[in-house]
RNA sequence: GGCGCGGUAGCCAAGUGGUAAGGCAGAGGUCUGCAAAACCUUUAUUCACCGGUUCGAAUCCGGUCCGCGCCUCCA
């Protein structure tokens, strides 16, 4: 079957191929640097993740690039209340987010860029946008002007002729000959960082600092292109009109979506409390990993109920995991090879990737794995996993992880140190050895208090920081 | 009003024509000096509702109800 997408610009299912050879080409919309990034936009920039290694798994070469946008009302507004110049504003926003993808184990792109060092690059492309009769100036800004390109709305599906029913009139203190034009720079106002270049004195507006950095690091015709679903319209539909309009070719031929995350069920809001950034929950004490695999397990054309309980029951799963990769590492078993128990390994990890190919269901994929570790712990339990079958396991796991990422436990700060815990636990074994049962417990209550959980198994006492 | 996503067990969530994956929680059991740990088993005659097509529908068609998003630079 091979690998699918579900494309935002045609509606439909397709088998992915890059333009060129193995190489694919990606853009993805990142965060506008205002505040701390919140755990819907963390939806977003995980399901990235998962796009991106599920196509380095399947043997292709990346060239990711995504923008971080640090000139923009929020942060100008912010800034000068703050007395902050932009950069000194939006680089502390910037380190966090990159602070918080790390802790989520996000890969980095290829490539991050910033919108404020591309600002020459914008300015030609306005110039040549305004050579090609595209846009039109007002009061000192520069519009795009959408009747100018006849193929506006091929994204979002959306019958802009005439009229919007419903849409609200166009309050923008700009004069624009059409309320769905947009702004491609922006006349300076009192008081605002401004840059001053052939188009007068001000700063671009939003979107054409993607269709700017996307070309010109990517090539005019990009494989991927990406973001959540509220970017459809009018944001990378804004995109397109810009760059089809320079370049007259498609400027990205797969366009992929993530739906939103709701927290409790609704809407995240800062009014209703329920506004959660990625500081908060490990606040909590919430592991980056259950965060993350709450995040990616929902396949992402789904919108996601984050709840604190699916948190726990995230941290839960996580630890089944680990539990059958330690068996894996840690028990013995006969020689020899269940050839049964491979074919489960194989059918599973076929079922993982089939997950995967069709268009990244995430869900389906995890399940493949759910299903192997239980027959692989029965046949454990029963003596019928054989040593033989040990390495097919750990293929299935590792290829579980390279697109999931959540076995390896987050190091804890603070705490017992490893040869504490150990040396507590080498005292209760001896405890136990001369049925000091009392003080046993004790050592364990102890260390219970302190995180850190023991299990007597067959092989000796097994510990590990408790996770949530 | 237009465009789009969705309504499957207590919760999360696969499955798009062949008789309901998986995870969590709950219950029972195994192991254990004991155990909150680990492991196993078990949990939807039914897929929002009403019609229709079909040998057969959660899956296709028509209609209804409900949730959510976008339609002014929000992932």
């Amino acid at each position: 079957m091979g690998l699918q997408f579900y494309n935002t610009l045609t509606q439909r299912l397709e088998p992915f191929s890059p333009l060129n050879g193995k190489t694919v080409r990606m853009y993805t919309c990142g965060p506008t640097v205002y505040h701390y990034v919140h755990i819907g936009n963390f939806r977003t920039f995980s399901f990235q993740d998962i796009l991106r290694r599920t196509l380095l798994a399947r043997g292709f070469q990346l060239e990711h690039v995504m923008n971080i946008t640090d000139v923009e009302d929020k942060i100008i507004r912010n800034a000068v209340a703050q007395g902050k110049s932009l950069q000194e504003y939006t680089s502390e926003y910037t380190k966090a987010f990159l602070d918080d993808s790390a802790l989520l184990r996000l890969e980095r792109p290829e490539r991050m860029v910033l919108a404020t060092e591309h600002i020459n690059e914008m300015v030609e492309a306005i110039q040549r946008l305004a050579a090609k009769s595209h846009t039109y100036e007002s009061e000192g800004s520069i519009y795009f002007r959408i009747a100018s390109f006849k193929d506006y709305g091929k994204l979002s599906h959306m019958n802009l002729s005439g009229n919007v029913a419903g849409a609200r009139v166009d309050v923008d203190e700009y004069e624009k000959d059409d309320a769905r034009d947009f702004v491609l720079w922006k006349a300076q106002k009192p008081g605002e960082p401004a840059w001053e270049t052939p188009l007068g004195t001000g700063r671009p507006g939003w979107h054409i600092e993607c269709s700017v950095m996307a070309m010109k690091y990517l090539g005019e015709t990009i494989d991927i292109h990406t973001g959540g679903v509220d970017l459809v319209f009018p944001h990378h539909e804004n995109e397109i009109a810009q760059s089809e309009a320079l370049t007259g070719k498609p400027f990205a031929r797969y366009w992929l979506h993530a739906e939103h995350l709701m927290v409790e069920g609704q809407k995240m809001s800062k009014s209703l409390g329920n506004f959660y950034t990625l500081r908060d929950l490990l606040g909590k004490g919430y592991a980056p990993e259950s965060i993350r695999y709450l995040l990616t397990t929902t396949p992402y054309r789904k919108q996601l109920n984050f709840t604190l309980d699916g948190l726990k029951a995230a941290a839960a799963s996580i630890e089944r995991l680990r539990n059958f990769q330690y068996r894996l590492d840690n028990e013995n078993f006969g020689e020899g090879l269940s050839e049964p128990l491979e074919a489960r390994q194989e059918a599973a990890s076929k079922k993982f990737n089939e997950g995967l190919d069709d268009d990244l269901n995430t869900a389906e994929a995890a399940a493949a794995v759910f299903e192997y570790i239980r027959e692989a712990n029965s046949a454990m339990d029963s003596g019928q996993f054989l040593a033989g079958n040990r390495p097919g396991a750990a293929r299935l796991l590792a290829s579980f992880d390279a697109i999931f990422d959540v076995l390896r436990p987050t190091a804890s700060e603070g705490g017992m140190s490893d040869s504490e815990i150990e040396a507590a636990i080498a005292e209760r074994q001896q405890a136990r050895k001369s049925k000091q049962f009392a003080k046993a417990d004790q050592i364990r209550n102890d260390l219970l208090a302190k995180g850190v959980i023991l299990e007597d198994t067959r092989e000796g006492v097994r510990w590990k920081r408790k996770q949530s």
